[in-house]
DNA sequence: GCCCAGGTGGGTA
DNA sequence: TACCCACATGGG
């Protein structure tokens, strides 16, 4: 039987409770955490943003002051590091100039545009972008992944090769537009991903989703 | 040693 | 548009 995208994170909710997500202290923590963990270990992430912070760097300005280099060195563990600190030096610098490094302000922008400019950033893509909308914005964007479109994809409700567009257009058809609701939605996909849907296991005895594999 | 992880941008046909 | 590749560390 094939579920709705309801009765998906309806499941998930039940199974797994509240995530409570993003994992970060502030919203600017989420946005450097975004770009760092672009095809990365969380778990590399977390060094990377530990050594930000021991160096008292997690802020725009810090960012914005620091070298090249130093930066290089910090976020290592995180990988790609050339091309990541190169994007987050282009990142806060949009950020002083567009709010003087103050998230709270974005809210206050039209939606549309700030995304379209925030996707307009080198190196910030679809999933980047929302990331930052969602949980350092707290627009109600809902945040398509690797794990989201596995899920949804072994369920049959996308093709394994959808677009991130339409997923999230399918996302946004589906769902209640209100950030915690999708904030939370896209939380859960990544639990039971991480747990139960990684690349090669096709099928996952233990998953509360099980019940709806018919494929 | 090999595969994978909460992507993105650039190059080529 | 549709592929292909570079980018790089750390864990299983």
């Amino acid at each position: 039987m094939k579920p709705t995208l309801r009765q998906i994170i309806n499941r998930l909710l039940d199974h797994y409770g509240p995530r409570h997500w993003w994992p970060a202290d502030t919203p600017f923590e989420v946005m450097v955490g975004a770009i760092l963990t672009q095809n990365t270990a969380w778990t590399n992430v977390e060094k990377a943003i530990g050594n930000l912070k021991s160096r008292g760097l997690l802020d725009p300005q810090g960012l914005a002051d620091a070298s090249n280099q130093e930066i290089v060195e910090l976020i290592r563990p995180a990988g790609y590091f050339n091309q990541k600190a190169k994007k987050l030096k282009i990142m806060v610098g949009w950020l002083l100039n567009t709010c003087g490094g103050d998230i709270e302000k974005l809210k206050k922008r039209d939606p549309e545009e700030l995304r379209k400019e925030v996707l307009g950033l080198w190196g910030i893509g679809p999933e980047t972008a929302d990331s930052i909308l969602c949980y350092a914005v707290g627009l109600p964007i809902f945040v398509v992944d690797a794990y989201t479109i596995r899920v949804l994809s072994r369920h049959g409700l996308v093709a394994p090769d959808a677009s991130y567009d339409v997923v999230q257009a399918l996302t946004h058809q589906e769902l209640p537009l209100d950030n915690s609701y999708l904030n939370e939605a896209h939380a859960l996909f990544v639990a039971v991903g991480k747990e139960f849907c990684k690349r090669k296991n096709p099928i996952c005895a233990q998953c509360p989703l099980k019940e709806y594999i018919s494929l």
